[in-house]
Order: structure tokens, then sequence, then C-alpha cells
DNA sequence: GTAATTAGATAGTATTGCTATCATTTTTAA
DNA sequence: TTAAAAATGATAGCAATACTATCTAATTAC
């Protein structure tokens, strides 16, 4: 069974909201799949029209370009693991508590069952790991950041923030600490499986629990620390 | 005055050794320029070409595509960050003293006086900020990796970590550390100045100072701390 | 001074990244 | 229920990108 809930988008992200047509949800559906099995670079909207059996200038009327489908897509992964933190850190008293669910949440969130039919969580995860950073690591980035294309991220830093402020209010860094938290997760996942060398998280199937080890051990440190 | 020694890369990097030649120097010099003022997605061989006043196929000469290109920037750099850390520890004995300057380094090694000629180093930093995670996060990345592509990043942390070893024998995960304090350095320097919600970094002409600051900080509390 | 290397000039080709137009199908609203 | 509106499909086209190839001219090396 999959229930299918509605995502809440900054409507800048699109020309039309592809979740509410059936074409729609299929260019999402199906981008997913092409990116996370051949890399964002090579992907382009006249193959994906090709796989969903539609044309080009369909896809353009959901999309502006490629950059904003990404958008689109990697928005969609901040806005739900931070619903799923909430859901699952509200009967949560202990903020230390709190921040081993959050640890949990970016590392291997995509473990939970799926909410919407039509987005695969475990690929879109690792399109996050591995293109996530493209998103902001353009030219454009202060123009889409004044269009409010990175809000769901900087809602889960402040959110993930206020925990961490919660754990240890002297903490000088805790915005710093949360954006870390969550981009050294997919770091050290990829680097795990493409570049061991540079982590000591080891290449099994239970890397992501390693993660999880790691990062709590930081959190630890980092704030039970009157150094 | 300025010294033009020669930095050891990889030769899988290019076709030929542009370092050798009075077109290749210039392919490197403009390239720098040109991706640190429109990015790297903007940036043609063609458009590099034109700049340069020479010709496509003469550009194709040196490097197989734009892709290597970055990957002989992003090692350029690596190779050079080791370098001055290499230079700049040679006396240190303190291992803590040692990795100061390490810190130091990540955030404004491009402040020292250039060493080479026709590389700007401040502005070559500046790609490695925004454009630097772009060389491995490919789906050809371990293609790439076994063909030692990656070395000079892979050395910078092995030689980093081994200093966090020194500082802490105990502390488990002295690679993880290392890569994230080249990461984080990178990163912040980078929301500082255009999403700064992400970090605690604040956009001023000191950013580089406050993002060793907070480096150092990070640092003492993860390997000075029994918890 | 000749051979070898390097660079410039030019051309060509498949793919990308769009935009535009018109015809059809599907949905909605009176 | 039917006419209008909206969404999609079909097709075309175009400038730019990402190369590859070939031939000639200049430079350098022996």
């Amino acid at each position: 069974m999959s229930i299918d809930i509605r995502i809440n988008l900054n409507n800048e992200l699109y020309i039309k909201d592809p979740q509410i047509s059936k074409l729609g949800r299929n260019i999402i559906h199906k981008s997913i799949d092409m990116i996370y099995l051949a890399g964002f670079e090579s992907f382009t909207f006249r193959k994906l029209a090709k796989e969903i059996q539609s044309t080009e200038a369909s896809v353009y009327r959901y999309f502006k370009n490629k950059h904003m489908l990404l958008l689109y897509l990697v928005n969609w992964y901040w806005e739900w693991v931070g619903a799923l933190i909430e859901i699952n850190t509200l009967n949560i008293k202990d903020p230390k508590d709190k921040l081993g669910i959050i640890i949990q949440s970016f590392v291997s969130a995509s473990n939970q069952n799926p909410v919407i039919s039509y987005v695969d969580e475990s690929k879109l995860h690792n399109i996050v790991i591995a293109e996530g950073t493209k998103s902001y690591h353009t030219i454009q980035v202060d123009k889409d950041n004044s269009k409010g294309l990175f809000k769901s991220y900087k809602n889960l830093v402040g959110m993930v923030s206020s925990v961490i402020k919660e754990v240890n209010p002297s903490f000088e860094y805790p915005n710093a600490l949360a954006s870390n938290l969550f981009e050294m997760a997919n770091n050290h996942l990829f680097f795990s499986e493409h570049l061991p060398k540079l982590t000591n998280i080891k290449q099994k199937k239970n890397n992501e629990q390693e993660v999880e080890r790691m990062l709590n051990y930081f959190v630890d440190k980092l704030l039970s620390c009157s150094v």
C-alpha cells in the first residue's frame, strides 16, 4: 500500500505543478530513474521524453530546464526529510535523542516506507548524494536563492540548528554544524563507495549504520565537551 | 617577482602537458579566468580558444574535454596546498600547531605570494570552492579514480590524517575529519557569501579568519575531548 | 637544412537546449 | 451535452555544444 500525499514546494520551481497530472508524475518518476542510473550530466529532456513516450515540448511545459528539475527533486528531498524528522521527533523530549533521530534521518530516511508512489526515495537520496550540491554550485545561485529555491534546505538547517541549541546553548556554530551534518552524511556515504581513502567508513552493507555512528561520535564530542 | 616552479601532476590528466608550452600555459591561465568569472557550466573550449586567439582543435590537443581540464585545475590546487603545508609545517614540532597551519592553508593558502605566474591562486581557490566537488560527482568517478586522478586529494587527506592521529591517536575517524575540514572550509566560505542561513559565518571582509576560527573550534572539541 | 613536432584554418557531424506552431485529445464548466 | 478551455502530441527548426578529421603553415630540434 502507498498513500499519495502532497509535498508542498515553492511554485517558482516549476512552470506547471507536476504533482497534479499523470504526465507530471511520470516526468518525476522517470527522471529519478534516469538520473539515478546515468547521472545528471547525461540526462536530457529529449531522452526523458522518449522514455515516458511523450515529447520534449511537453516536458518543457513543466520545467524550464533540467537545472530546475534537479532543484525540484532536491527540494522534494529536503522537504520530505524535514517532514519525517518532524513526525519522528514529535513525542521525543530529550534534545539529544532528537538529534540522534535527525542523524538517522539524514543517513537513511530513504529506508522508511515510501510515502509517494511515483517517487523512489532511495534512488532520490542517491541523487541528492551524487548531484545535490550541483543545485547551488551554479553561477545563478544568488538569483535562485532570492526566488526562495533553497528555502526547504534552509528550513531544515534552521530546525536542526534549534535542536543543537537545545542540546548545548553555548555551542557557537549551530547552523554550520547542522548543514555540515547533512553534507557529511551524504559525502561519506559517497566516499565509502567511491573514494574510500577520504573517509573511515568501510564499504560494506552496513555503511549507513557506520556513518550514523560516526556522526553521533562527532556530535557527542562537539556538544558535550567543555574544552 | 614570481618564480615558475613546476607542479607535478598525474599525466593521465592531460593529453599534452600544458606546463611546457606557451599555448598550454595560456590555456590554463585563461580557463581559470573564464571559469572564475562565468562558472564551469558556461565554459566551453570554443569560447576559450577565441579568448586566447587560438583554435578549438588546438585546445583539444591538450585536454580530452572540459571535465579533464577541471580535474587538472583541482589537482593543481590539491598539490599546491599540500606543498604549502609541507613547507610551512617543516619546522613545527607540536602537531596541534601543525593542524592550525593546515586549517589556515585550507582557508586562505591563496593569500600567499603566488608561486606560478600563469596561475592566479586566489581565483583557482574560488573555482575549487564553487566547482571542486563536480570533479568527483560524476558517473565516471570510479574509472577516473582507478586512473589515479584523485591521488593528490587522497595524499593531502592522508597527510592531514596523520597529523590528526598525532594530536589524538585514539580519534576514530582521522581521514573523515581531514576531508571534512577541507570540504567545510570551502563550503562555509561559499555559504557565507551565497547561502548565509546555512552557516554562522557572517559575510564580511574577514570571513576567512572567521572560518579559520570555526574550524579550530571544531577541531579543539573533536580532538581534545574525552567524552 | 631537413625532419619532426606543433599550431592554425577550416570543415563537418551528432547531440543538446531550447522555441514555435498547429492539430488533436481530454477536461471543465455553463 | 455541448462548447470552450486546457493539456498533450507531432513536427519543425535553429543556434550552440562537443567533439573529430584533415590539411597547411610555422617552429623547433637534431
